[in-house]
DNA sequence: ATGTTTATGAAAATCACTTTCAATGTTCTT
DNA sequence: AAGAACATTGAAAGTGATTTTCATAAACAT
């Protein structure tokens, strides 16, 4: 799993004409060894405490990197920070989020996919991506 | 229509002992007339080149009102703009928006909304909203 | 080893709001 | 109608998240 994800960006690496770099490879490690929904700030103060000497604008670059190079997707909860998920070979989910402690539970429902498509499909849309998240409080908040 | 979303306001600055202004109506009459998921720059825009004294911090706090007196509500996309748009008594709808013009089509689909009831109650969620959005080419852009 | 090009860190800039504050307007009390 | 009490306004400053700038440092092809 995770060779996957660094032969992915290694690969985008090459094909690009970028250059590998100690930061990206830390960055990268980070965020495979974190929890599937990490913002910037959080991902940034666990690398800063090993590696004091990684900026804040590298991390926010190297997420863009990931996320060209396929490997990371972008999330827009309702907090207002951006947050990075793992990307996984054809594999798509929607989101459960806690709306008192943050929980975030991940969630696949072939049907409602397929009635998003008959929505786009009915108004002449071609569907190129779609959101869907479900607010309330987790089980643990009520 | 239009007396309805008026009263509410009227009804709302009562009740919390705030005031009628001429600023407050002028916003409110632009957001009437107005498309239904307009940002505050638009509104802004159009409400200024009737009435170039009226400030971007007011049309930002009387939307803020407009929400709390429940005739508009907040919507977020992905381009990072805030949207407001009509709200009308026991009506929800949830939105396809085109990638390439931006036209927001509107949709309900009760069977959608029923599994996404299912959905949270599976994982002993207690939902408070949920958010949906379609992404893709509308007709007149593919 | 050198040269060319890309990447980095720190700081400044940007973007979409939000807050501050002195001036002004609205409503209440007389 | 006048004054007091309070809410609202516009302009400008402040925020928080993110992005850009730019001089310096690393990569990597030759
Ligand atoms: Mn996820
Ligand atoms: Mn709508
Ligand atoms: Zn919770
Ligand atoms: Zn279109």
């Amino acid at each position: 799993m995770k060779r996957v994800k660094k032969k992915l960006l290694s690969d985008f690496i090459a094909r690009k004409g970028l250059k590998s770099t100690r930061q990206r490879d830390t960055i990268l490690d980070f965020f495979l060894a974190s929890d599937r929904h990490m913002s910037i700030e959080e991902l940034y103060l666990k690398v800063r405490a090993k590696h004091p000497n990684i900026g804040y604008a590298t991390v926010y670059r190297t997420l863009k990197l990931f996320v060209e190079a396929g490997l990371a997707r972008e999330i827009q909860f309702a907090d207002g920070q951006t947050r990075y998920e793992h990307v996984n070979e054809g594999e798509h989910h929607d989101h459960l989020v806690c709306t008192h402690c943050g929980t975030i539970v991940e969630f696949e429902n072939p049907v409602i996919e397929k009635l998003q498509d008959e929505v786009a499909k009915s108004h002449g849309f071609l569907i190129e991506t779609h959101k869907m998240e479900i607010y309330g409080l987790c089980p643990k908040c009520h």
